[in-house]
RNA sequence: GCCCCCGUAGUUCAAUGGAUAGAACACCAGCCUUCUAAGCUGGAUAUCUAGGUUCGAUUCCUAGCGGGGGCACCA
């Protein structure tokens, strides 16, 4: 709709433009949003506050001109298809009740009862598949996060990636797109092998924890002294992966596509050398203290990056490169890395080197998400998986739940800082806002049960029963202000994929549950002595189940039927 | 010193340059003989400071103050 409306809109600016010899602006300033405020209509647009500078007029004067266009338009029947539209039974109707020019000069636009109301018929009829979008058709997405090392278990800087990864993966998947999710798993290089030194317990050990010791029973000792730090690391970290790692992503409801790893698909293939390779040859490299560089300086960065040490081991930056172009060379058209905002440099590296080398511009898309700092019992648990002390997402998914724990993560936009306060989250956690919305969920599956029961005639439309229907009976405030709401979700989909503000979701189940709530307190739906207006409504909370259902899968988050 | 993020209600978080800055928790006052009170209705409380750009700034720019993170031949 929002679409819809900005094209009516250029269209009447283009014959203005054309009357009265506008000056042109840019129409891509202009905005058309939902009303901040229910007097203000359904929609609003600044068209004429954008183009009042250019156009050297009063701004309320452009926007009474557009109204008045659009006005003519409507009663001369013109651009017919922008302004009726056909209902669920076949009438036409009007979609706009009123628009109107106002203050310092917004147009505002109201929509009709029936447009509102069929959109009630619409969902039911769409089911599951409202709010489903074709932007992203035929186009594929990769999603890399949490890729948490493999030398302990998931805490929660890593941990905060999880939820907001899969949900945008939903949320692509909803807008048309084929998504990933992949696990990179960094089982190469110096941390395996100081996990290796953690197990045999020698000087060079790094990592404590409990962890540790559970790790090593598995080992013979006797056996494994021999082997080298390198060996215990490379089984101890397939332990991890496995016995750590993997049950808590499981935990957590994300399901990886892949599990990628650094040794097999890199290292073992070449793929690393193959980029120093590629990188010499583009004359990007060069030599000095017996190391390998790389200039990443030329693209703006504050020094180079080695790629290869003195000792002939590659550098992460080196394989980070490699496992860039291979994830291009897999063929996606879009990629998605949710990271720790303490590799923003590296970040910067591995962009530069996708745009500016591969020359594969607006492919990668980077989300940075800042630090979670938990406290507990009033003070900050320091994150150290090397001084062994550590709050788990794994400690967390077992003491507030994997509901809680990913609406809350999801909450927050990345650029935020977490304040994780363990004691309130516990406390909370039956006061928390996801409960508040699944609630919603379980009354509503509770009156549709009751509805069947019952069995009063009150049916949710078949496609039989539509002619009977009189949805033109949901005028209430509460019901209209309730079905302008699950309007949203459509756009809300299609916006959360292009701009990845996944935190959007929970805000917009909590707005949807409550206004179901406030609905529920003033609306009764069953109701005998008036069975047509009980239909009506049984119609209304489905369609708000329906798209709660949805917004919940999105989430990753239960819907319960009871509670 | 350089780079990144943040500074909004008592607290934790929202707010594509717009019309009365939103929620939640906590607090105060009401509401259960009818579909789940894990609910509803009402109330009080906020944009770090100083400049600038703009018809209009929480949002953009500059400086300052405060908090977090990063500046390895670790990953």
């Amino acid at each position: 709709m929002k679409e819809k409306i900005k094209k009516i809109i250029q269209k009447a600016v283009n014959e203005l433009q054309e009357k009265e010899k506008w000056e042109d602006f840019k129409m891509s300033d202009v905005v058309v949003d939902y009303a901040k405020n229910e007097k203000f209509g359904d929609y609003s647009s600044n068209v004429a506050m954008i183009s009042a500078g250019k156009i050297g007029k009063n701004p309320m004067k452009i926007a009474e001109k557009i109204v008045a266009l659009l006005n003519f338009y409507i009663a001369d029947k013109k651009l017919s298809s922008m302004f009726f539209f056909e209902n669920k039974k076949g009438e036409k109707k009007k979609v706009f009740e009123k628009i109107e020019a106002v203050k310092p000069g917004y147009i505002n636009f109201y929509l009709s009862n029936d447009y509102w109301q069929n959109l009630v018929a619409v969902i039911n009829e769409q089911k599951e598949k409202f709010g489903n979008s074709e932007i992203g058709k035929g186009k594929k997405v990769l999603l890399e996060f949490i890729s948490a090392n493999p030398t302990g278990p998931i805490h929660l800087g890593n941990g905060r990636g999880g939820p907001l990864g899969d949900t945008l993966a939903n949320v692509l998947i909803k807008a048309g797109w084929q998504a990933e999710r992949e696990f990179y798993v960094n089982d190469y290089g110096g941390q395996i092998e100081a996990l290796g030194h953690s197990i045999l317990k020698d000087k060079k050990a790094q990592y404590r924890g409990e962890y540790i010791d559970e790790l090593a029973i598995d080992f013979d000792f006797e056996k494994i002294t021999n082997e080298g730090a390198r060996a215990v690391g490379e089984k101890a970290a397939e332990k991890v992966l496995k016995n750590l790692i993997q049950p808590t992503c499981e935990k957590l409801g994300v399901n990886f596509d892949r599990w990628f790893s650094e040794k097999k698909e890199l290292h073992n293939q070449n793929k690393v050398d193959e980029i120093i390779r590629f990188l010499k040859e583009k004359k990007f490299t060069y030599e000095e203290r017996g190391a390998l560089w790389y200039e990443s300086s030329r693209f703006g960065d504050d020094k180079d990056r080695v790629l290869v040490k003195k000792d002939g081991e590659k550098t992460y930056i080196a394989t980070d490169l490699a496992y860039h172009k291979n994830k291009l060379e897999r063929g996606f058209d879009k990629l998605i890395n949710i990271q720790g905002a303490d590799h923003h440099k590296e970040a910067e590296v591995v962009r530069n080197f996708v745009e500016k080398i591969l020359g594969q511009s607006n492919k990668l898309g980077i989300i940075l998400n800042q630090f979670v700092r938990i406290i507990k019992d009033g003070r900050e648990v320091k994150m150290s998986k090397r001084a062994g002390t550590y709050f788990a997402l794994d400690d967390l998914l077992n003491e507030v739940g994997k509901d809680a724990v990913r609406f809350i993560f999801l909450s927050y936009s990345p650029n935020t800082h977490i304040n994780f306060d363990i004691n309130l989250a516990k406390e909370r956690s039956e006061k928390n806002p996801v409960y508040y919305v699944q609630y919603a969920h379980a009354r509503i599956n509770s009156i549709l049960v009751k509805s069947q029961i019952k069995n009063s005639g009150i049916q949710i439309n078949s496609q039989s029963k539509i002619s009977d229907l009189k949805l033109d009976l949901l005028i209430h405030p509460k019901e209209l202000s309730l079905i302008k709401e699950l309007n949203k979700f459509p756009e809300l989909v299609e916006e959360i994929s292009e701009s990845y503000e996944a935190h959007r979701l929970p805000q917009y189940a909590i707005k949807l549950a409550d206004k179901f709530h406030s609905f529920y307190a003033s609306c009764r739906v069953l109701n005998e002595e008036n069975s047509e207006l009980s239909a009506a409504r049984l119609n209304l909370v489905n369609a708000v189940k329906i798209v709660l259902e949805e917004v919940l899968k999105l989430m990753g988050v239960e819907a319960p039927k009871k509670m």
